[in-house]
DNA sequence: TGAAATGTTGGGGCG
DNA sequence: ACGCCCCAACATTTC
């Protein structure tokens, strides 16, 4: 194909190709093939393109508003050390990266891909307007291993159970791309396009409600490697145990930093392969999930809202208002429950098993619907993602893909004893009833009244009564799932 | 990446 | 010594 030429007055006077790198979900220097192929090329003007009114019905929620914006100032000050710039633009992708061109004289337009279908119609409308406009543009994949659609099994569909799926992967992983390295120097224009400041996109709060953040995050690049070497470093040798407990430091914490794309999975493959241990292939088989989920969304791009089993559909929530708001809040007087979602709200971010504990009591014991689940974790988790966040409320439901079959309800006092067992999590998160022994201190209310009263416990003053009683809304849960199940 | 109900087994107490 | 019962421990089935 022949390349059209533009004239542009505004060309560069070095003459040097100019391109426009436009950062989204992968705000990192290394392993960064859009980055690569600009600097490779010549002149590069890296932008972020604030434009929440083009996430369909997912705009980032607080939580996530407050890493972008500490995610962002990192990736300014790596530029920087560059003697690049980050260009911040606010308003519809597709218009500021025209004017982008237009002021900049630049040839080509560089990305990385996203796979929400919003984001994909997006990426659509932009290449198909520098395609006609003469300008080139090209997409990469530094988001997943595999590309959703290079995957399938025998009779050429998606798969729906992750077993095979991650087999699949895993036959296929010769073809998983070296991480490649970050380019040595970037090529800074004369002039620099006008630039938005970090404050004028208003991502931190005007409360401030996100010191708690601050003191376990480390948003940007350089947390994201460190996170990743402490956790090679002390913790993927008895991940396969230690993952499960929330009192330990034993998961990577790398969620917000994959979904920001300030590392990549291609890194952490590379990093973690070196490590041959069932706990190793356990954590890479996380790293499997995370791409399932997206693989799934690409497949199903309803499935945000929309249950995958179509049954589901006609399942009879309950819709309670005050039971929601008692979740929210972590007041379910159930005692894991509570320490998990109270650890959301002030870090942003809980544990996985808690996530499942506390996401089975909203949609099971409590029968509210999984997406009002889905939206409170979409506004409060630092790490929300689309992808990861819809195939785990729709795993948890029992109506996604591989999903827990719905008669699979957990007992919020047994995971406590079992996964908290000397409730360092639960005590560290509801200091009311702190003082009270192990023995009961997930299940307050059968503790004897003396108990009870010698720890300072008063149920229905200082910490709630049960919200529900597990054992009845199991039941009812059961019979609810029974209408549905042969239809 | 469950839990509860139900079934089975085997040791020990006891007549 | 033997059979019976109880029940804990474990296994299987069911939701």
């Amino acid at each position: 194909m022949i390349k059209r030429i533009v004239m542009n007055p505004r060309r560069d006077a070095t003459g040097a190709d100019i391109s426009i790198v436009w950062f989204r979900q992968d705000l990192r220097l290394a392993d960064n093939p859009a980055l690569n192929a600009a600097s490779e090329r010549g002149i590069v003007i890296p932008a972020f393109i604030w434009s929440p009114d083009s996430e369909g019905d997912w705009p980032p929620g607080g939580a996530s508003k407050w890493w972008l914006h500490h995610s962002l100032e990192e990736l300014s000050k790596r530029l920087e050390k560059l003697g690049a710039k980050l260009i911040l633009r606010g308003g519809n992708p597709l218009d500021e990266l025209k004017s982008l061109v237009r002021e900049t004289g630049a040839k080509a337009v560089f990305w990385n891909r996203r796979y929400e279908p919003f984001a994909i119609e997006q990426e659509k409308d932009v290449a198909k307007y520098f395609q006609g406009a003469g300008i080139e543009s090209e997409s990469f994949n530094s988001h997943l291993l595999f590309e959703p659609w290079e995957i399938e099994n025998k009779s050429g569909k998606p798969f729906r159970v992750f077993t095979p799926f991650w087999k699949t992967c895993l036959a296929a992983a010769q073809r998983i791309q070296k991480p490649v390295p970050q380019p040595a120097k970037i090529v800074s224009p004369k002039e620099w396009p006008p630039s938005l400041s970090l404050s004028d996109l208003k991502l931190s709060p005007q409360r401030d409600w996100a010191n708690g953040f601050a003191r376990v995050w480390e948003p940007g690049e350089a947390g994201a490697g460190k996170n990743l070497k402490r956790f090679l470093r002390d913790s993927i040798s008895g991940y396969e145990d230690s993952r499960n407990r929330p009192d330990q430091m034993g998961t990577s914490r790398l969620s917000p930093h994959l979904h920001f794309g300030e590392i990549s999975p291609r890194q952490i493959w590379d990093a973690a392969r070196q490590h041959k241990s069932a706990s190793a292939k356990k954590f890479l088989a996380e790293i499997g999930w995370r791409e399932f989920s997206h693989h799934l969304l690409f497949h199903f791009p309803e499935t945000p809202t929309r249950p995958l089993s179509a049954q589901f559909e006609k399942f009879a929530w309950q819709k309670n208002a005050a039971w929601l708001k008692a979740w929210r809040r972590g007041r379910t007087g159930y005692p894991i429950v509570d320490a998990g979602m109270r650890e959301l709200w002030a870090t942003g971010w809980m544990h996985n098993r808690v996530r499942m504990v506390a996401a089975s009591f909203l949609v099971k014991d409590l029968l509210q619907p999984w997406q009002e689940g889905a939206r409170w974790f979409w506004d409060t988790l630092v790490d929300a993602d689309l992808a990861n966040n819809t195939l785990g409320w729709q795993w948890v439901a029992g109506c996604g893909a591989d999903a827990a079959p719905f008669f699979r309800i957990f007992n919020p006092v047994l995971q406590g004893e079992k996964f908290d067992p000397d409730a360092d999590y639960t005590r560290s998160w509801i200091p009311e009833i702190a003082a009270l022994p192990d023995k009961w201190i997930h299940q307050p209310w059968n503790a004897p009244k003396d108990v009870l009263s010698k720890a300072g416990v008063e149920l229905g003053r200082n910490y709630p009564e049960p919200v529900v009683s597990h054992a009845i809304a199991r039941e009812v849960a059961l019979e609810r799932y029974a209408r549905i199940k042969d239809s």
